[in-house]
DNA sequence: AAAAGCCCCTGGATGC
DNA sequence: TGCATCCAGGGGCTTT
């Protein structure tokens, strides 16, 4: 579910009324990705001082510490004053003064990981690799064909793997790549300047549309307020094989890539 | 070093 | 109603 749209969304609806807060207890249902690797005693009484974003990862930043937590495909939060009972699919629950954050995730590739700070060794695992932040001002054209010079594999793996730009996942570069009129089989090496100047800036712009439509809820995505994003209304061709293409009407199609379905148009994508 | 495959897990949709 | 199969927004790990 979650690319960086969707994490950047639910990051902006909690992270106000969850600032400053203390942390009563935490409470953990089934096992998620890894062991949180803390002793729980060390959360308590803490203050959450602030929610911060790193790809796809939203960093709780503690007085002494700090939670990475990843949605990975099925997870969702939920902040709330009067939350009642965990259920079934909440496998993190963080009680604080000022309400409950709950992950809920029902595929159990989620994870909530504590961490001493961020550039201590149970960070720097999940972190350190992560590319450039594709709506910062980090995220330049030049260092981007730089980065895509080096790789030979298909544009749109390259633009999944994460290192050359982070938060990019399988619906973005979907759009990405049809809004830059790119192939998704295309070799990232072989892309010429020009054509890696406009997916950089298609990348920005449709993580930011994403971003201010509530991102994408193809079925229950939500943020920690319980609304649903909108941007899946508007995409011109993830999920929607066999479809006409929205610029041109020539049907949409879906292939296989390392296991990942892609979606494009033949007519306004060029190899 | 980079690329390709496999796998973790549950649930919903589809087909018989 | 039941059962089998396939598919799903991620990404770490192992093997080529």
């Amino acid at each position: 579910m979650p690319e960086l749209p969707e994490v950047e969304v639910t990051r902006r609806s909690f992270a106000d009324r969850i600032a400053g807060a203390q942390i009563e207890f935490v409470e953990f249902g089934k096992p998620l990705r890894w062991p949180p690797d803390c002793d729980l005693t060390t959360l308590r009484g803490q203050r959450v001082m602030a929610v911060r974003r790193r790809g796809k990862y939203l960093l709780l930043d503690l007085e002494r510490g700090m939670l990475l937590v990843h949605l990975g495909m099925s997870g969702s939060v939920a902040f709330s004053v009067a939350p009642g009972a965990p259920g079934k699919h909440d496998h993190f629950s963080l009680y604080t003064s000022q309400g409950v954050l709950r992950l809920h995730d029902p595929r159990r590739f989620g994870a909530v990981v504590f961490a001493p700070d961020e550039d201590s060794p149970q960070a720097q695992k999940l972190l350190g690799k992560l590319g450039v932040e594709p709506l910062g001002d980090d995220f330049e054209p030049d260092e981007f064909v730089r980065a895509l010079k080096q790789r030979k594999a298909p544009i749109k793996q390259v633009l999944l793997a994460g290192e050359a730009v982070v938060g990019v996942g399988n619906i973005y570069a979907s759009e990405a790549l049809f809004l830059a009129g790119i192939r998704p089989t295309t070799r990232a090496a072989r892309l010429s300047r020009a054509r890696v100047e406009r997916l950089h800036a298609a990348i920005r712009s449709v993580l930011a549309r994403a971003v201010e439509q509530g991102g994408s809820t193809l079925r229950d995505f939500s943020n920690a307020q319980g609304e649903s994003g909108h941007f899946q209304l508007e995409a011109a061709v993830y999920g929607r094989a066999g479809l006409a293409c929205r610029a041109c009407g020539t049907l949409v199609r879906t292939i296989r890539q390392g296991q990942r379905s892609t979606f494009f148009c033949p007519v306004c994508q060029k190899p």
